[in-house]
DNA sequence: ACATACTATAGTACATTGGACCATAGTAAT
DNA sequence: ATTACTATGGTCCAATGTACTATAGTATGT
């Protein structure tokens, strides 16, 4: 485990900032926060993705200790492409990398 | 909210017992838990995700206060998709669909 | 009021992902 | 040993998801 020095981006910091200040003061009801727009945050960059080799998911996988077979169950994918992944025959996309960052930064209790 | 009744599949149950099962005792070293495999979780179902209909995803948007474009950045996929997501013009498939259960039972934060 | 910039929808065409299916070799359990 | 699992390797191909464009509606700022 390197420092993970809390690397939450600007983005994700200004989006619970709005939704506080949004929040916040008697204007708006408990259930109507204001919808979280492009202009609430700014020009900001998008939420920053580590892009993951195939050696990287398989870490990923080992520090779950789990087999190709239960991990593919869990990311609700088949064993055939973990096992590509992690040879680097595929690359993940969209939100199977947001998945697999999420399960990286946060550990695989974070999707159970 | 409804009432949540803390839907840990049998099969997370058994994931997380047999974790601590093979950590317990000193037998093996703390960085060295054995793999989890097929085995150790006998023939239990698949995580169960929920299908998710287009209306769900919006809701589950909306829940996050978001709107389409901000939700597509945190997704890593495209405005135009969710979109057709929410239109029901396309259906998340694998990740996808286990993302955006995540986000459904423990909130847009659970990602960030 | 006007101009500007964003949201959301909608459609098409297209690239790629990710699945289905096969087979093989190695390892672990009984 | 035999059985069952893990992991790799390959091909084919449907479906996902992207890129692009356009439209209408809404919010912001001057």
């Amino acid at each position: 485990m390197t420092t993970e020095k809390k690397k939450m981006s600007r983005l994700t910091k200004a989006l619970l900032e709005t939704a506080e200040d949004l929040h916040a003061g008697g204007l708006l009801k408990e259930n109507t926060y204001k919808k979280i727009t492009k202009r609430h945050l700014g020009e900001e960059e998008k939420p920053d993705l580590a892009p993951l080799s195939g050696e990287d998911i398989r870490t990923i996988r080992e520090q779950a200790h789990m087999s190709q077979s239960v991990f593919a169950d869990y990311l609700n994918v088949t064993v055939g492409y973990v096992s590509k992944l992690e040879r680097g025959a595929k690359r993940p996309s969209g939100a199977a990398l947001v998945l697999l960052n999420v399960i990286r930064r946060k550990g695989i209790e974070a999707i159970l």
